[in-house]
DNA sequence: TGTACATCAGTGAACGCGCGTTCACTGATGTAC
DNA sequence: TGTACATCAGTGAACGCGCGTTCACTGATGTAC
């Protein structure tokens, strides 16, 4: 798939447009999901003809991929202002319970509400290019986490809190995921308990394997 | 999409070939992924004219809908059988997570040796009829586990146990996911400390949550 | 402030391509007598 | 065991469609003097 960057809008009007297209794709893609989307509905849905679209994105797959980038941002942005917040260890068990809770539903929300994000995030799994995206995104989140997680846990060897750190996005991707498919009652509950299944991990996390005593 | 059931297989030579187009279609998932999949290049690999494909399938999902029920079945034997072998809460936590990464380590094993399993697993997430395949593979794994917590769990209400055996069932495809994406070695500590989690979470599953003291 | 011109933004119409799918057919296999 | 016939299995060739994409163009916006 070739990438080649387009003209990028200067004019406002331009601007607009860029903007409309995207819109047009996030909901689209909200509407009939990943297989149906093409970029001649994404131009029918923003009232403009194709030659319009091209002038920015070289192709559907661009188009996708600055939506996936967006989403994944808004996420970073939720995961870095929380992390702030309450650095790890800080807390007790109880409370970090709460915090972790928190942070999953503000990231099921924030997909939620974003155009098309439970598609986006589905497609991350299955379009080559949008697992690059997500892999960069998770690489950059589990890195961050990684470098508190290193001074709380000394004795902890690097594999194993690297492989910790990344489990922690994996499964708060999953959580998302699992959340949108749901009804509300059992989104709650499976984000309660994926929020426990952190906490306690990382609170039992010690540098010998559990029952290895 | 109309999935119409067409005409069985009932001649050797039938039969053969319907297999045949079953391992073109995951040979070629393997090989270009599940966005460049198309009945017109399953025929060619597995040497045929399209026409003898529509025989025995009506379109391309109801291909990937049978590699996709024949994965989950061979899953589900690999779950039910380590099932039995140890019933939940029969050993301890130190033997528990040795079963647990070698019941992972197996499942990860019948994925990558299935013609394009990893492709399978993932198209899973995003394409809607495979994404059925999917949820009644997990529900009724979850089910399975659910009906051995009840009695290892008597005090856990209903809701808390159904939710954590569905999220054993979801974190045991993401580890497979995940496994299927990395090099050996990261993917051997992640199946590790993904069955840490879980021993671990089910170790300390209570009636309350943690840190409610 | 007004006008001429350059650049930017979007249109209308068409293209080639591979897709899924179907038709009327030939050839292979099984069965009845 | 041999032959005639019915059914099953697969072929060759073509179809309409929507896809991504491009062309030469008109109209809108910004800029220099």
């Amino acid at each position: 798939v070739d990438m080649a960057t387009k003209t990028q809008p200067v004019q406002d009007r331009s601007r607009t447009t860029y903007e409309a297209i995207l819109t047009a794709a996030g909901e689209l893609l909200e509407e009939i999901g990943i297989e149906r989307f093409s970029t001649n509905l994404v131009c029918q849905r923003a009232g403009l003809t194709p030659p319009a679209l091209y002038r920015y994105f070289p192709n559907k797959y661009a188009l996708l991929k600055e939506l996936g980038i967006r989403l994944l941002a808004a996420h970073g942005e939720v995961m870095f202002r929380t992390m702030q917040k309450t650095p790890a260890g800080t807390v007790g068990p109880a409370r970090s319970l709460i915090r972790a809770r928190q942070r999953q539903q503000e990231l099921n929300r924030v997909t939620r509400e974003f155009p098309g994000g439970a598609w986006i995030l589905r497609a991350m799994r299955a379009v080559p290019l949008l697992r690059d995206v997500r892999r960069d995104a998770v690489e950059l989140a589990a890195d961050r986490i990684l470098l508190a997680m290193r001074e709380r846990f000394p004795l902890v060897s690097e594999a194993r809190l690297s492989a910790a750190t990344r489990l922690a996005v994996e499964l708060s991707f999953l959580a998302t995921e699992i959340a949108l498919d749901e009804a509300e009652d059992v989104a709650e509950s499976i984000t309660q308990e994926i929020a426990v299944m952190m906490v306690q991990y990382f609170m039992h996390l010690t540098p010998e394997l559990p029952g290895a005593v």
